[in-house]
DNA sequence: TCTGGGGTCCTAGGACCC
DNA sequence: TCTGGGGTCCTAGGACCC
């Protein structure tokens, strides 16, 4: 069996759970750049407050319910995520990190136990000791035990555990869920599903895999397999190592201008780097892109994107900052309203990677104790103490986030400020 | 006026190899 | 006059996830 550790409203939870005064009140967490809302406390969506809509458009709604938005706060719900998983794993020491907010878990070695004791257990203490109420599936799939999370939030808020033990069990849930709201089903393909008179999870259920695989893809008709019970998305104890990492914010206000975005991405390319250097990998390759607003029906549009080879594969910034500032100006060009520049390390291998080029002779050694110290500089006095000219000071570009919580877990300064 | 960011996997087709 | 077959790797684009 397989079960899946969800935390209910993830970011709003943090919120609240810092803030007792929002206990039992309605609270949102808005985007980067305060754009849309992606996460709501139950009393939010009991308001009517959807999923990703943009915020002038419960502007209104929040004033008129005094729903509290909060900016997201990616260092405080980071550090919260890395303290409920390792609770978490006081419970079951076979985990999956999923994502930010879920887990899946082994439940093996539970049988001759109680098991729906067990997780009833584990849940009340994963809530209670984190502060962020937690909802648990059990099934005998990936997918199935989504199933089971889904309908533990939805019908048994109270004890927020549900387990799929039996086939009738399992066939009530499939009757119960759309499919669109089936994991791994998104909306292209249940819009085409739909085509074929499928609506429900039981539905997808009783089609020929080989039929998913020939007119769909085998990401279909593994969901088909797991859907009827037959495992066949494993638990992945391993985290795989990444293979890119990459950074894009959409600006406070449209740029046309070319330096204040270069200026921009050198910023997010320090961002990229610092992550690629802490994770202990280097780059081989880069890409770079530019995009105006989407969503406007007058506009010109233009999203623009580059890649390029590293000469050497590295995590050098300066060296990276230049070759992205480079490719910017290979794509840039007058006259849009830009919206947003990202870059993307790809290509990435271990540092002691070794890979040389016979063209190109550099001073690799040299490079590494300077990135070391500066590295060591940077944290021990803040972020960016030392940085490269490109970065810039003004950073007229920068998001908006006008309603932002302190790093409650992880900065000392933030603790006092609120005091 | 105002609409997020960071990832992964799969597939088809082209280029290339022997 | 007539010119193969079996395979891998790479890339772009699509779809999905949270």
């Amino acid at each position: 069996m397989i079960g899946i550790i969800d935390c209910n409203n993830f970011y709003a939870s943090c919120e609240q759970n810092f803030m007792p005064s929002l206990n039992g009140v309605p609270v949102v967490v808005f985007s980067n750049n305060d754009g849309a809302i992606i996460a709501r406390s139950e009393e939010a969506k009991a308001l009517g407050i959807d999923m990703a809509v943009p915020i002038f458009e419960v502007k209104k709604l929040m004033k008129q319910y005094n729903i509290k938005g909060f900016s997201s706060n990616y260092t405080l719900y980071g550090d919260m995520s890395k303290r409920i998983k390792s609770i978490i794993r006081n419970f079951f020491p076979e985990v999956e990190d999923y994502s930010i907010d879920e887990s899946f878990v082994s439940c093996k070695g539970l049988k001759y136990r109680d098991l729906l004791g067990y997780v009833t257990d584990a849940r009340d203490k994963i809530s209670n000791w984190s502060g962020v109420p937690v909802s648990i599936g059990v099934a005998s799939t990936k997918t199935l035990s989504k199933l089971a999370n889904r309908i533990a939030k939805k019908r048994y808020r109270d004890i927020g555990v549900y387990i799929i033990d039996n086939d009738e069990k399992r066939i009530e849930a499939l009757k119960s869920t759309e499919i669109k709201d089936l994991w791994g089903v998104g909306r292209r393909i249940s819009a085409r599903l739909n085509k074929f008179g499928i609506f429900t999870a039981y539905d997808l259920s009783l089609v020929d895999s080989d039929w998913a695989k020939k007119n769909f893809s085998v990401v279909l008709q593994r969901t088909v397999y797991e859907l009827n019970g037959i495992s066949c998305i494993p638990l992945e104890l391993i985290e795989p190592a990444k293979q890119n990492i990459a950074s894009q914010k959409s600006f406070g206000k449209f740029q046309t201008d070319f330096e204040p975005m270069a200026e921009a991405l050198a910023n997010y390319t320090a961002r990229v780097a610092e992550k690629l250097r802490r994770q202990g990998f280097v780059a081989g390759g880069i890409t770079v892109w530019l995009g105006t607003n989407n969503f406007s029906k007058t506009d010109a549009q233009y999203f623009p994107e580059v890649s390029t080879v590293c000469s050497v594969p590295t995590d050098y910034t300066p060296y990276l900052i230049k070759r992205a500032v480079e490719s910017l100006k290979l794509i840039y060009k007058k006259g849009y309203l830009y919206k947003r520049v990202g870059v993307m390390l790809t290509d990435l291998r271990t540092n002691d990677d070794g890979t040389q080029n016979l063209f190109h002779s550099n001073n690799r050694n040299k490079e590494i104790e300077i990135i070391k110290r500066i590295d060591r500089i940077n944290r021990l006095n803040g972020r960016d103490t030392i940085r490269s000219a490109q970065q810039g000071f003004n950073h007229e570009w920068k998001m908006r986030q006008e309603t932002l919580t302190p790093k409650y877990t992880t900065r000392l300064s933030d603790i006092i400020i609120i005091k």
